[in-house]
DNA sequence: TAATATTCGATAGTATTACTATTATATTTG
DNA sequence: CAAATATAATAGTAATACTATCGAATATTA
C-alpha cells in the first residue's frame, strides 16, 4: 500500500521533469492543456509552442518544467499508470478470492474511462485516449533502453507485475503468468483502438465489451 | 490465391508512392537501405538527407518516390505484411485439418524471421524488426481514418481476416474471432517487443517460444 | 521593510527538418 | 539522332526543437 501512495503523490520519477509541474499554477496549467492539446492534434503535432499560445504562456517557460515533448508524454502516461494502479489497488483491496480479485482486475483495465473528480487539473478520460493512441511512441525509440535503466517505465512495469502474481495465485502451474499479464493491459488498450479505427478487426462494440473478450480469455487460459 | 499474387507483385496501394520504386535501380536501393538505416537509427531520426548520402543520392531524388518518410514506412510494412501473407498461404495450402492449420498459421506468425532469397533487395529479418519497432506508429497518427479508407492497411487487415476464418472454421461458436484474430498478431510482435526491452515482463525466451504461448492460449480459448 | 531568490515572459538566435523549385546533366527509348 | 525521362546539384522556405539572455513581477526571508 505504501509503495501506491508514492506513485500517486510522489510517484513519479524525478528525472522525468525538470520542475515538479505539480508545485506550480503553470506547472499544472502545463498539464491540463497539454492532455487537450495532445488529444485534439496528436502527439507529432503537438509543440510547446502551440501550448504556450494556448495556456497564454511562453515556449520557454514550458521547456523549464519539461525537457521537451517526448519527456512530457513520458509524465502523463506515468501519471495514468498511477492513477490505474491506484483504481486497482482500491477496488480490488477486499477481495478475497483469487479468480474474483483477477475478474475485478480485468474489469478496471477493460472498462471505460470515467472523470476522478480527485485530481480537478487532469482529465483521465481525455489522458485515457492519449494513452490508447500514444503510449507505445514513448517507448518505442532508440532511447528506451536507457530511460528503462533509469527507471521511466516503473510504474507500467509494476502495474504488471500486480496482474502477473494475481494470474499466479488463480493457477500457479500456469506457464505464461507475465506474458498473459501484457497482453491483457496492451490487448485491451488495442481492442478499443481497433473499435475506433479498425472495427472489422474486433468483435467489441457496446454489446460485447473488452471485459467480456479478455475475461473469456484468461479463464480458459487458467482452467 | 489470385489475391495473393496480386499482393506479393504489385499489391502494394499505389497512392502510398510517387514513383514505383521497384521500377528503378535507385528505387530499389531506397528500398534496401532505408530499412538498414531505419532499423540503426529508428524512425524518428532516420531523414531522407541521410538517407541520401548512404546511398550517394540526393534527397531530393528521394522525394521523387515517397511524398515523406511516413508513406515509405506504410510500403515497406505493407511489403512486409504481403510477404507475411504469402509465407501464410505456402504452409497452409495443404493442410486440410482446420486446427492443424490454424496451429501453422500462428507459427508462421510468431516464428522468427528468416532470410528469404527470392526478394534480393529486401533483407526480411531486419525489416521484421522494423515492424516490431516501428509499424504501429504508421497507423497511430491523426491521418489514420482518411489513409484507412485509402487503402493503405489492406494487406495487414486482410491477414488478419485470414486467422479470423480460420478461427471461425475451428470453432464457429466461438464469440471473439476477430479480436482473437488481432490479439495473435499484434501479441506476437509484442512478445518479441518485450524479450528484446523488457525480458521481466514476458515467459518468453529461447525455450518458452511465442508460438507455445499463443497455440496455448488460442486452443485453450476455442475449446 | 529591505534584500534576495525564484519565476516567468519576451526576445533573439541556432541547427535541423521537411520539404519545394529550378536547372543542368546523364541515360534511355523511339 | 532527337525526344523524353531520370537523376543530381543547388538553393531556398517555413517550421521545429531547442538554448541563451535579460528584465519584470512575485514570493521568501532576514
Amino acid at each position: 500500500m505504501e509503495r501506491l501512495f508514492k506513485s500517486i503523490k510522489i510517484g513519479i520519477n524525478e528525472k522525468i521533469y525538470l520542475k515538479d509541474p505539480e508545485s506550480s499554477d503553470l506547472g499544472k496549467r502545463i498539464l491540463e492543456y497539454s492532455i487537450n492539446l495532445i488529444d485534439e492534434i496528436g502527439f507529432e503535432n503537438f509543440t510547446f509552442r502551440k501550448l504556450g499560445s494556448l495556456i497564454g504562456s511562453n515556449e520557454s517557460s514550458i521547456y523549464r518544467y519539461f525537457e521537451n515533448k517526448h519527456k512530457l508524454l513520458l509524465y502523463l502516461s506515468s501519471w495514468y499508470w498511477g492513477w490505474l494502479e491506484y483504481q486497482l489497488v482500491f477496488a480490488t483491496n477486499g477481495i478475497q478470492d483469487p479468480s474474483e480479485k483477477l475478474k475485478k482486475t480485468i474489469e478496471i483495465f477493460t472498462r471505460k474511462t470515467e472523470v476522478d473528480s480527485s485530481f480537478t487539473h487532469i482529465n483521465e478520460v481525455v489522458l485515457n485516449r492519449i494513452v490508447i493512441n500514444e503510449y507505445s511512441k514513448s517507448y518505442l525509440t532508440k532511447e528506451m533502453d536507457q530511460e528503462n535503466k533509469d527507471g521511466y517505465f516503473e510504474i507500467y512495469k509494476r502495474l504488471i507485475e500486480r496482474i502477473t502474481q494475481m494470474i499466479v495465485k488463480v493457477n500457479g502451474d500456469y506457464k505464461y503468468p507475465s506474458s498473459l499479464a501484457s497482453t491483457i493491459l496492451e490487448g485491451s488498450f488495442h481492442q478499443y483502438f481497433l473499435q475506433e479505427h479498425f472495427p472489422s478487426l474486433t468483435d467489441c462494440n457496446k454489446d460485447n465489451t473488452p471485459s467480456q473478450y479478455f475475461i473469456d480469455l484468461v479463464f480458459k487460459s487458467l482452467k
